[in-house]
DNA sequence: ATTGGTCACATGCAATAACC
DNA sequence: GGTTATTGCATGTGACCAAT
């Protein structure tokens, strides 16, 4: 259904502050955020570094009014997010609850004193899950987008790991941040992108991906009154051939001695 | 083709406590 | 004092998750 409607569908991905080790319980502080449309590759973004350059911030250090640069990034966030809202399909890479995801943003404007615009749950696709649902969990190693970008052969160039991140804004590189996550919301485009063109690679067997499991298996084909007999039948067999490897040779000899008394 | 970190829980050993 | 019971700590095991 996504596929349908390309010009409709927004991959959005964001940065921010580490969520781990906030020293004051304060939410993490948003860095930048990325909208991407995925028909025509037109990509909206929202910057501490971009706001920070316009008149009413100039000559002013970043980090001293970073509430009112914050405040100023959400608000036109906020005004993207209002003109799409009615028609939009988001698409986004485990943006899922209050620690990261819509839910954080939006908690980040009030706390700044803004009124979030609320993005429909039914509008929002979480990439991350599709793929683990239609692939299974073990579809690619960890962390799961730097791992998937390496199988297909995606370019990693400005892309910084969640870590990184947390690092280049305490070291107040808003730049390097900006262009990772603008360089994630080009990732998850390819990746679905891939997907919908049904050549994404992944590192799953196909039973993961045809709904086996080694339990299912189990199940249905060992743990059924049939299946046990075989077994039973193959462990009979296997505890004869160990007991009495001559047993095969023996029982040809004995029909060949059967065959020749019956002539 | 794949790992690695974290958390909760269990297991086991040893030291101390409690009991006769 | 000798034996058992309980506690504590260390190590092991399995489940779960991968975003900044």
């Amino acid at each position: 259904m996504l596929h349908q409607k390309k010009d409709q569908v927004i991959l959005i991905h964001y940065s921010c502050e580490s969520f781990y080790d906030s020293e004051d319980g304060r939410t993490p502080r948003i860095t930048s955020i990325a909208c991407r449309n995925f028909g025509n590759g037109q990509t909206r973004s929202f910057s501490i570094h971009q706001v920070s350059e316009l008149p009413k911030f100039a000559g002013k250090d970043a980090w001293d009014i970073y509430d009112d640069i914050e405040k100023e990034l959400l608000d036109q966030f906020f005004d993207y997010v209002r003109a799409h809202v009615a028609h939009a399909f988001w698409v986004h890479w485990n943006m899922r609850d209050i620690n990261y995801g819509f839910q954080a943003i939006e908690h980040r404007y009030e706390v700044l004193g803004g009124a979030p615009v609320e993005v429909p749950d039914e509008k929002k696709f979480d990439l991350a899950r599709m793929f683990v649902a239609r692939y299974g969990k073990r579809y690619a190693g960890h962390p799961r987008l730097e791992s998937i970008m390496k199988i297909n052969k995606i370019t990693d160039k400005d892309f910084l790991s969640g870590k990184d991140e947390a690092y280049a804004f305490k070291d107040r590189k808003f730049l390097a941040l900006h262009q990772s996550t603008l360089r994630k919301a080009d990732v998850i485009s390819s990746l679905l992108e891939a997907e919908i063109g049904g050549n994404l690679k992944t590192k799953a067997k196909w039973w993961d991906v045809h709904g086996g499991s080694v339990r299912f298996v189990w199940e249905k084909y060992i743990w059924t009154p049939a299946g046990q007999v075989v077994s039973a039948l193959a462990i009979i067999l296997a505890l004869t051939e160990w007991f009495y490897p001559d047993a095969k040779h023996d029982f040809a000899a004995w029909v060949k001695g059967f065959v020749k008394t019956t002539d």
